[in-house]
Parts: C-alpha cells; sequence; structure tokens
DNA sequence: TTAACCGGTTCCCTCCTGGTAACCGGGCCC
DNA sequence: GGGCCCGGTTACCAGGAGGGAACCGGTTAA
C-alpha cells in the first residue's frame, strides 16, 4: 500500500511525524492490529510504530483496546477515535491540494 | 503576531518546516520584506528564516522579487505565487479543525 | 517440553533540524 | 572616508527524530 518511496513524503503538508499520516490511512476502514499495520507500511520496525501509535493515542486520535477473548491471545487493536476520524476532513483537503498541484510541485523541485 | 510559545506548535499538522506556515499566512496580506518578516515572527533568526524561504522558494510557493528603484537600495520583496495562495485552502481547513478541536486536543495531552 | 509467534522494549547510532554567534559586501548618510 | 543598516552567509553546536539489531514475556501449537 504505502510504497517507501511513497510520494507523500514529497508533499509540505505533513499530520503529525513521519508515519502518523499513513497510520490513520490505515485505520480509517476499521481497528487493526500492530501486525496488520505493519503490512501496509511497507518497511516501518516495530519499535517506530510503537512509538507512532503511542503519540497518536496522547493526542487522542487512536485508541488501543486489548480485545481480549477467554481461551485466545489477547489481540490488542487499535483504531480510530471520533477526534480521530474528524481529522481526516483537513487530510482529505490536503490530498486534494497536492493531487491538485503534484505537476507544480514536481516542476518547481526540478529547478 | 506569532508568540515565541504560539500554540499553533501543538497542532498535529504541520505545513513544511517550523516557520513555513507562518511565514505563508505573514505574505497572505501582500509582498514582505525581509526586515517586515522578522518582527511578526518573532524570535526567527536571519539564517532560518533565510532557510524557511529558500525552501518555499524551492517548492514555488514564494518567489523573490528584486525590486530595485533606481536612486534607492534594491529592496528584495518576498510574495505567494499562484501555488503559495492555493495551498491557503487546506491550512484554512487545517486551522479550522485545529479551533474546533483545541479542547479536545489539550485534554488528551495532559493526560 | 520445546518451539514459534505476537507485541512490544532497550540500547546504540546517524542524520537532519533548528539555533548562536560571528562575519561580510553593497549602498546611503554625514 | 567612516559608520551604519540591510540582507544575508558561514562556521559551529545541541537536541531530537528515525532506524537497526538484539532481547523479552506471555500464549499457543506441535
Amino acid at each position: 500500500m504505502f510504497d517507501p518511496v511513497c510520494p507523500s513524503g514529497l508533499s509540505p503538508i505533513r499530520v503529525g511525524d513521519k508515519w502518523a499520516g499513513m497510520i490513520i490511512r490505515c485505520l480509517e476502514e476499521g481497528p487493526r492490529r500492530f501486525s496488520e499495520l505493519r503490512v501496509p507500511l511497507r518497511g516501518i520496525t516495530a519499535k517506530v510504530l510503537t512509538q507512532s501509535l503511542r503519540a497518536l493515542q496522547r493526542d487522542g486520535l487512536v485508541i488501543r483496546n486489548s480485545h481480549a477473548a477467554p481461551g485466545h491471545a489477547p489481540a490488542p487493536v487499535y483504531e480510530l477515535t471520533a477526534l480521530g476520524r474528524s481529522i481526516l476532513e483537513p487530510m482529505n483537503a490536503a490530498c486534494a491540494w497536492a493531487a491538485d498541484h503534484w505537476d507544480d510541485l514536481l516542476d518547481a523541485r526540478e529547478s
């Protein structure tokens, strides 16, 4: 999903730290487990993912639910809070802008 | 204008480097000279302002016009390009979000 | 019992960002 | 000619962000 050379790194608009925006996108469609997040976020290490998730929790954008079923291993899942979902709106505005002006940005960078 | 402890630093949404968002805001109402930018951006040093302005130029958001009048000292002014003005839209969306959810953010940070 | 896996944590290292302080060339003003 | 201001540039430095590799405790599967 997110290429290591994901062009979103070129956009001047960023949400939180390096991975926060992508994490939020991954959680957009529902709760995900730690290992489920590592797949689309190609190349992220466990340490950095933990770090980013803790920061998002601290800001109240993401919540960690230790969903323990009896007889099974406890499976913590991460999901967006209402606040986290609300930030999708400005993020979408930023993405739309980046998509609209992508060529302008590339042209400017090259010279 | 921008306090050294400007709360905008707390927003998870950022445009460019530390000062880029504020510089763009300062240029919103028209061209400004180097020294005119240093006033509202309290505490910015010449070097860092130059750095940020060069980055904004490189991305095509700001243009530097050496406005030389005969008989006067050459007075370079910085102003937003069309691309630079267009980024105000997603910036406003981000600001609106931050204003709306300010209390939520503060609450989350405190705990 | 042992092995494997999941979800981390810890230590160490590197690079980038931002800041300080000093210096500097061109133009005007006296 | 001597300051002085404007608009920078040039070292140098400190802190933090990000990454690599190793380790680890609990649970389940063989």
